[in-house]
DNA sequence: CACAATTCCTACTTTTTGGTAACTATGTCA
DNA sequence: TGACATAGTTACCAAAAAGTAGGAATTGTG
């Protein structure tokens, strides 16, 4: 125990979490992970998202792909086309949010309670 | 697909992770399990969280016993003794953590790229 | 009596995050 | 001509989170 370093051990992931622990990070991946095709468009991925604005959506999806968890794919078409996908990283991340849901929904009355 | 509903899956799981995704409940989290006696006193964190102010650990404690995580113990001395360890809540939640902490590990230098 | 140790709390300020609304570009359809 | 659709951006504002600095309570010790 003495010998922990808490800085080195909190920041790499504090820094990890950081990037899809936010608002709507989680909805996003969930939704491009639910999806048939795998695959999805800005404005299918609104149509799930009724209470996130524009501009939240737009800065999920760009630090995502920052962070290459999603894949970003323009096509040179009017109207714009843009399709979103997991990278490999993200899929590879799944299983383990997918746990982190499945507990949150086990133990959501013992831990919210107000 | 269609039938998904984003308000209904995207708000209790945000809701969980809100326990828990913040700055510096993961790391008091970690340190608790971590602990040989599974208990750890207020200023025996601190000294694991050195960039983390008094006021900033107080309230992770807080939020963390409201959340049923973490569960608190005073023992009416003089200097005031106070001990901190997981609930059964919390220790159930570890497998998870450390299994999302293993992925930010192998995964880091494909994510946090800058 | 002053001080130290422990576990906080409170007021104040700064930083970060999120929301609203308006704007852009371009080709299609009526 | 002019409204529509798509995928955004930008400016501005409000709210929330976090940092700083100081105080408070207790009581045994020098």
């Amino acid at each position: 125990m003495a010998d922990i370093k808490a800085e080195y051990l909190a920041c790499p992931i504090r820094q990890v979490i950081s990037r899809f622990g936010d608002k709507w990070s989680l909805l996003v991946l969930f939704l491009l992970n639910r999806s048939d095709t795998g695959v999805l468009r800005f404005n299918e991925m609104r149509r799930f998202m009724t209470d996130c604005s524009q501009k939240m959506l737009s800065q999920t999806l760009k630090n995502l792909e920052q962070s290459h968890l999603v894949h970003r794919e323009v096509f040179p078409e009017v109207p714009p086309r843009v399709e979103y996908s997991l990278t490999e990283t993200g899929r590879s991340l799944m299983p383990v949010l997918l746990a982190l849901i499945e507990w949150g929904k086990e133990h959501f009355d013992e831990v919210v309670t107000d």
